[in-house]
RNA sequence: CCCUGUUCACUGGGGUA
């Protein structure tokens, strides 16, 4: 069965979900009992997909099998129906994993985080900050990167940069790459690119290596404005410090 | 006995309106 999921996530990575689908079904033809994996990987590549209605099916399928999901399958599922707009859906789900006893963990809260913020209701999203921390889950950087990227999202670049000088000013959870990409994306679109080239500075200072996306970012923005002579200027600096154009 | 197979935050492009 190891290898069955094995492909079957092989062949929903390179998004074909369709051969993946066939794979299963010779695999059940084969007389081969599928175990819980490979209904989360088919799961997993169903949301990846963006079809959430089939992954629900094998959802069901799997449970009818008679094994209990867990708080992994349920975070994707989650995420998914968050990321396609269907909140009810979602939240549906969330009661019923606490109500099967699979304790919601880290990126639980990480996923319910990042889409209240992000929806703009920064309210609830402390809340569910709050109570992760309650229940005894540390947050991280990506718990913050959401909180962060959220604010952005919603013209409150203000406090996306008070809570980036929060992190950086504790020892506790140092802002990463993505936390820098977050912000200097965001002051790029604000047209802001100095305060980004400032934070790329940063980054230098503070040992995190920028990342094509990074430099996908400033490169746009210094086209936008015109700014041929910086453009080349950054270009050394990539060669420099050795990240591949992508 | 151990390891390994499913999840969360960052870019861009295209389609329909």
């Amino acid at each position: 069965a190891v290898s069955y999921t094995a492909l079957i996530d092989a062949f929903c990575k390179v998004n074909n979900i369709g051969r993946a689908m066939e794979i299963f079904d010779e695999m059940v033809k084969d007389g081969f009992a599928p175990d819980a994996y490979v209904y989360y990987t088919l799961i997993a590549g169903l949301t990846r997909a963006g079809r959430m209605n089939e992954a629900l099916t094998f959802f069901q399928t799997l449970k009818d099998s008679g094994f209990s999901p867990d708080v992994v399958c349920y975070n994707v599922l989650i995420a998914g129906l968050f990321n396609t707009n269907k909140a009810d859906k979602a939240h549906e789900i969330f009661e019923e994993m606490e109500k099967a006893g699979a304790r919601p963990d880290g990126v639980t809260y990480n996923t319910l985080i990042a889409y209240h913020a992000k929806s703009g209701n920064f309210t609830e999203a402390r809340k569910q900050l709050k109570k992760m921390v309650r229940e005894g889950h540390v947050p991280t950087v990506v718990t913050y990167g959401a909180l962060i990227h959220a604010y952005c999202l919603n013209e409150r670049v203000n406090e996306a940069m008070a809570l980036f000088k929060e992190l950086r000013g504790s020892s506790k959870v140092a802002p990463n790459g993505v936390i820098y990409n977050i912000l200097i994306d965001c002051l790029c679109k604000k047209d802001d690119v100095q305060q980004a080239l400032g934070l790329m500075d940063d980054m230098e200072v503070k040992g995190v290596k920028p990342s094509a996306n990074t430099f996908n970012s400033l490169f746009r923005a210094l086209r936008e404005a015109k700014m041929v002579q910086k453009g080349f200027e950054l270009m050394d600096r990539m060669v420099k410090q050795g990240v591949n154009p992508d």
